[in-house]
DNA sequence: GTAGGCATACCGACCGGTCGGTAGGGTGGC
DNA sequence: GCCACCCTACCGACCGGTCGGTATGCCTAC
């Protein structure tokens, strides 16, 4: 549960990396842009990384969260694979600037903290990829198309999204999210 | 046709770029890996982001003119879609580097470069987006699903090929591309 | 000789991080 | 009631080091 000055510091850091990158954003401009002052920062934070893994560490648990609950409801496999993919292109539509630091600045990440990383995506694949491999052996999905294939498109398709999707767009998340929904599950059920 | 000197630099860049990120690369370690030094680099290149916007311009022209060529072919709409979006992996499994660049360094393009680019890409999205129509259009494809979303769909599954794709994985890039290709058609023809 | 193709030494700007210090609220002894 | 003490939150000048870029000149081919 971030304080106030350490959210200001997050979002204006978010808003930064995400426009201008993590390397080309100075601490100075952070702390400029969130209104405080250096030491604030280092007071929270021991380093820039810091920032990022923050940034990561909140977008990845809201989102297997996300997964999580889904599969608790107990839908029929087609059904859960729709509802998680709209859920994550919904929340991922709402947090554009996080996935595109994300995407872009994963490569920073320390050894240490790059390998906790992979063990959280690795779950989430998996997690992911044993509801479509269960829906191919109910015979609810084709198996034509192997199942980690299909987790690697849908989870490409997101997190392509900060490249083109724009919040005034003509088309709002949720019709965007059904488009995708439905596309998968028809490659799905050839 | 770039030169032998020439060449050793792009080449050094792509690599570290790739793996550190164009900031995090020092135009002194550039060089250092290219076994050349900084006066011939900047002889060759005005800045460091000549050489980000040579390997864009590179990586474009060359998938550009793959596209052109296969719609010259004048195959079905269906055979049409499924060689684009082959070559496009196979040419992207070949170019890891370059693509991982192109996707995580763009936002550093200048003003006028990115503008330049923006046209470009433009153009092969709507090529792309025509040959689908058409296909929708004449009953070769199911309208289900909107033809800009199948290619948002499929370029976006290119461009995030650098973050799990490995030359020495399970699944050579001609298996990859088939097992893509049958999903995108199996999604519009549902 | 002279023009392109480099090498080397160097510059000024800037960056992440530090550090000595302060403001102000809480707390315990008397 | 109040003072001494401390602790957290925060300030901002400063430092060592690095980086992109330049100035200058050599050296080979023509």
């Amino acid at each position: 549960m971030p304080g106030a000055t350490e959210q200001k510091i997050i979002d204006a850091a978010v808003r930064l990396f995400a426009s201008q990158g993590y390397d080309a954003t100075s601490v100075q401009e952070i702390v400029t842009a969130a209104e405080v002052t250096k030491g604030a920062l280092y007071h929270y934070f021991r380093a820039k990384d810091d920032l990022l893994f923050e940034i990561y560490r909140l977008l990845i648990t809201s989102q297997s969260a996300d997964m999580d609950r889904i599969i608790g409801l107990g839908l029929s496999s087609s059904e859960t694979v729709r509802e998680i993919l709209c859920s994550l292109v919904v929340s991922t539509a709402e947090r554009v600037d996080e996935t595109a630091v994300f995407v872009r600045e994963l490569h920073r990440l320390g050894e240490d903290r790059m390998t906790e990383f992979r063990a959280e995506r690795r779950r989430y694949h998996e997690t992911f990829l044993a509801v479509i491999e269960k829906g191919q052996a109910d015979g609810s999905f084709s198996s034509s198309v192997p199942a980690d294939t299909v987790v690697r498109i849908a989870v490409g398709v997101v997190n392509q999204l900060p490249m083109w999707y724009r919040p005034d767009g003509p088309k709002p998340p949720p019709v965007l999210a059904g488009e995708i929904a439905d596309f998968v599950l028809a490659g799905l059920s050839a």
